[in-house]
DNA sequence: ACGGGAGCCTGGAAGC
DNA sequence: TGCTTCCAGGCTCCCG
């Protein structure tokens, strides 16, 4: 489901339209990840200031203390002033004067955590380990560099993992790493600063592209207003097993890394 | 402290 | 057609 070009998609889509919204009711679905930290009858009555995004996660900042909301594998949020009848995978409403904003989440692995502030213990859980926003003045090539040094992991699993960088999800992992010809399985501490600085400027290039697209890379991604994505973005080599690279030809080859599949040209991507 | 693997859920596609 | 297996965009937790 969503990288971080789809939940910041998302966000663009609602953040507007929810600001200084007052909170009438909350309806809670099946479980998510967490349980909500909160009684649903605590939020009514507050009001939204504005929606932030931190890695894959989305802050929705209230007069008084701030939901965390993540979509998981499967999460996909609607906004509308009127929505159908709740179906059996929309699992958390938050009516407001100005509409309802609604999760819906096939598989669950998404959560809604509600904390008094960004220092509660579980926004520290959260997001205390995220590493630089890739989007933004903030995200230093020397102190991604630095980053990569420290891990002996491959870099694809040390872009997933989100404590040197957020936000670069298994899609945009191995199309990143095509970009600038790095082999997914290079241990990151052996990146040299030139070609650190090349994956460095492909993680931004990649999200930034994805974002002004509308985040339309994946199948069933759909936007705020219930809009399905259909392909903007084609992919280079994800997904793409046995197939032409796009730039030379070779077959592109699948691995398996941490459970997760990657794909790479073999033949313009070096260790 | 780090790295590897299991596990959390459901639905769709592919295989037999 | 029906059953089984595999696969999926993320992340935490437990173990060594």
């Amino acid at each position: 489901m969503p990288e971080l070009p789809e939940v910041e998609v998302t966000r663009r889509g609602f953040a507007d339209r929810i600001a200084g919204a007052r909170i009438e009711s909350v309806r809670i679905g099946k479980p998510l990840r967490w349980a909500l930290m909160v009684v649903p009858q605590a939020l009514v009555g507050r009001r939204v200031r504005e929606v932030r995004r931190r890695g894959k996660y989305l802050l929705i900042d209230l007069d008084r203390g701030l939901l965390l909301l993540h979509l998981g594998m499967s999460g996909s949020l609607r906004f509308d002033i009127h929505l159908p009848e709740p179906g059996v995978h929309d699992h958390f409403d938050l009516v407001t004067d100005l509409g309802t904003l609604r999760l819906n989440d096939p598989r669950r692995f998404g959560a809604v955590v509600y904390v008094d502030d960004e220092e509660a213990p579980w926004a520290l859980k959260l997001l205390g380990g995220l590493g630089m926003e890739p989007l933004g003045d903030a995200f230093d090539l020397d102190a991604f560099h630095a980053g990569l040094k420290k891990r002996r992991t491959a870099i694809k699993q040390v872009l997933l993992a989100g404590d040197v960088v957020v936000g670069v999800g298994n899609i945009y992992a191995s199309e990143a790493l095509f970009m600038a010809g790095i082999r997914p399985t290079l241990s990151a501490t052996r990146i040299s600063k030139p070609r650190a600085a090349k994956l460095h400027a492909a993680v931004r290039e990649i999200l930034a592209r994805a974002v002004e697209k509308g985040g339309s890379t994946l199948r069933d991604f759909s936007n705020v207003d219930g809009q399905n994505g259909y392909f903007q973005l084609e992919a280079t080599v994800y997904g793409r097993a046995g197939e032409p690279c796009r730039v030379c030809g070779t077959p592109i080859r699948q691995l398996k890394q941490g459970q997760r599949s990657t794909y790479y040209c073999p033949h313009c991507q070096k260790s």
